[in-house]
DNA sequence: CGGTACTCTGTACGTCGTACAACGTAGGCG
DNA sequence: CGCCTACGTTGTACGACGTACAGAGTACCG
């Protein structure tokens, strides 16, 4: 797992590429390209939507475009490159409703909806590190797309920052959660209430209850609530009005913070 | 990225070697074994620590116990499930002090904070998803532990179980943010800092700040507020205030959760 | 019309996890 | 007491990966 990261290498290169601006791919001389950036894009996210950025190879993505695989270097410098590409691309498509007239509250759901959705459609997102984002057209237009929906609030900007790193942050560990969870499932053979089933007697051999009575109990209450050890859904539920309230304490005041 | 994963090989085979039950490591006849499981995952441990689960090859754990690559399969049935041994060993060696007198808020705070030490410790663990945890002493342990701050809340045995795995969920993803921040600056030979002062002249050639005003006020506010475009510890400060105070809404009862 | 800057191709290197066969060792049993 | 056999350990090999590099072919500029 190499990590992948957005924003490894040349930043005057990668800006380039993520604006599309010309002077990169296309010169006067020689032949002229027979793709396009966009084309291999689409045919990465493709790809990386069913099989993950892992089965998204460079030599995957070369053969859908039908090109021989070094070829695809005349259009990105590399495959960290093409992963930032790929992340301003479906966040420059995301859905960006207008969010005027709700609460706060709805408005702050309907942006988690939205992520949510684009990490259901793009599994492959939460793998990417967004320590040094794509600061491409996608994430300019989702940043202040997003920003909107916190619009008086009596926030300061700092503070309007932070409550949308935290709502988004909390998106992406409940869609990590959720997509790892169907990832067990896919390659073991083995649905999630198999694999507790197999291991719960032959836990019972050697885990003591008595040793360890409230995680027993709790632990047994929890697998039964949910019929499974871990809900993916009811967990960002559960999450969400968790966030919503936090930041209620926040919006409102002091008054909401109560039980301090 | 292989995706790291816990519980993927047979659970019986698993559970016996979380738990180190006789019967797979040795037998009376041919050679003793040169080793210890324990040794081997020690070794894993130290190198993953400093070189990431990537950088823990099957290759270099062999190197550091002085055995070839294959040997570690007589203790191991693979990589998967050396992560399993590993992560409920440091899971096990965790420290767990008396949380009884204090208040909840400080109680959450210390598992909080023994969970992001962990994390700092052992940044592998970011990567390892716990779809299907490693079922050992250690998780037990943890488990038990980190219950008992939830005593006493009047909540119930699903609520207790919500709660703690929202908590753990944001330490988590707070600790994922920091971790990458620090990976982006340690392979790019450019601060985060000096990565941003690069691309701030050439983003301004490209963005129109005039089309996401939003966007361009609260991202230079955020970004002068922190130094950074992202500051962990402030993150994780501000997260867990927020987490704090949603948990408090649904301890607290119904007046806590205002501003809906 | 030559030269040159470009696109595209195939090969090659070093990495990974691990399957497999060969080799050596040491306890159980005749 | 010695052989057999089960097991530990080793080296080699396979197919994947990202990508460096050299060569071949193409089409515009001077």
């Amino acid at each position: 797992m190499p990590a992948y990261r957005s924003g490894s290498g040349d930043p005057a290169r990668t800006l380039a590429l993520l604006w599309r601006e010309p002077g990169f791919g296309q010169s006067a001389r020689g032949p002229k390209q027979g793709l396009s950036v966009d084309r291999v894009v689409d045919a990465a996210i493709t790809l990386a939507d069913t099989a993950g950025l892992d089965g998204m190879s460079m030599r995957s993505v070369a053969r859908a475009v039908d090109v021989s695989t070094m070829a695809l270097y005349t259009y990105v410098p590399g495959k960290a490159e093409l992963v930032d590409v790929m992340l301003d691309a479906v966040y420059l498509r995301m859905e960006r409703l207008p969010v005027d007239r709700q609460s706060w509250r709805s408005r702050l759901t309907a942006i988690a909806e939205q992520n949510r959705a684009l990490f259901d459609m793009h599994p492959w997102i939460a793998d990417v590190s967004t320590a040094r984002p794509p600061l491409g057209p996608g994430l300019m237009a989702k940043y202040e797309y997003e920003l909107s929906a916190f619009n008086g609030l009596g926030l300061d900007d700092v503070a309007i920052d932070d409550a949308l790193t935290y709502l988004l942050t909390f998106v992406q560990a409940a869609a990590r959660a959720a997509i790892s969870t169907r990832a067990s499932q896919l390659d073991s053979t083995m649905s999630d209430e198999q694999w507790w089933a197999a291991n719960a007697p032959l836990l019972a051999r050697v885990f003591d209850s008595t040793a360890y009575p409230t995680a027993a109990r709790v632990g047994t209450a929890a697998g039964a609530a949910h019929g499974s050890a871990y809900h993916p859904d009811h967990a960002y539920q559960f999450g969400l009005a968790r966030v919503l309230d936090g930041l209620a304490a926040l919006i409102g005041g002091q008054q909401a913070s109560a039980g301090r």
